[in-house]
DNA sequence: TAGCTGTATCAATCATGTTAATACAGTTGG
DNA sequence: CCAACTGTATTAACATGATTGATACAGCTA
């Protein structure tokens, strides 16, 4: 479900922010089901519940999960982050058409290869990959 | 010329290596032209010489750069690091669209967001920024 | 030869992510 | 009520990596 790259440059508790709220605006993660607990999901990953926590805190920081002492967390109503999650595939998408304008592709280039990226995700409509 | 910018998380070696890439992919330092030498970049920057040294070992390492000990550091011919470049750039960028198409986002929105983003960057490009 | 160049090495410092241990507080089911 | 689970907080220790600073060596050139 939840897994950790290595390779990733970015500490632990971001790539489980990111994992988790990606899970959440795709609405893999519904509104109001059960986060794991801290501890469970820290020894799953063998990292230790120090840093699912700190994750934890950043998801409520932002809005995409609430938590209850004693009870657990929860996935929150995610529907009025979208528009923070979209600005942050904008965001993202700014900084690559930059290092493709950097790279010396065109425009047209970088346009076209959007569009037909984005369609090549289209036709791969089945949903075969979950985590 | 260069600049270094503090609110990026990257080392600051990797931010030079970005820099200057980016000036030789885009042909603004051309082939053979020589390099600031490390103790003046260093100085210019207010950054040990070390700093710099380790930038300059990794764009020689990447094909970027050629050091000749007691001449100087040269640009290289980077025509041939485009491809990979280009290819790198481009896996992200259907990456990205996965996402993007995932989180709700149409074709149309997505690829008219890719030309103004990429705009934006050819604007920003105008000159008015030296360091 | 003086003064520039790149290159190498070493120790010290600093920031940050992560671990580990412990404790406290609230909920729940037996 | 209590055991066992939940989230939360705190503190110290550790690891890693970036950066600094100092010093030294080697090659080029005016």
């Amino acid at each position: 479900m939840i897994f950790i790259d290595v390779r990733d440059r970015r500490p632990i508790y971001e790539q489980l922010v990111e994992r988790f709220s990606d899970l959440m605006i795709r609405d893999v993660l519904k509104t109001d089901s059960p986060m794991p607990s801290v501890r469970t999901l820290a020894a799953e990953l063998s990292i230790t519940p120090n840093t699912v926590q700190r994750a934890y805190a950043e998801l409520e920081r932002q809005g995409y999960i609430y938590s209850i002492k004693g009870k657990g967390s929860f996935v929150a109503d995610t529907k009025p982050l979208l528009k923070k999650s979209r600005s942050r595939i904008m965001s993202e998408l700014s900084e690559l058409s930059g290092r493709a304008y950097r790279s010396g592709i065109s425009e047209e280039e970088f346009v076209n290869a959007a569009g037909s990226c984005y369609r090549a995700h289209t036709a791969a409509e089945g949903g075969t990959r979950n985590d």
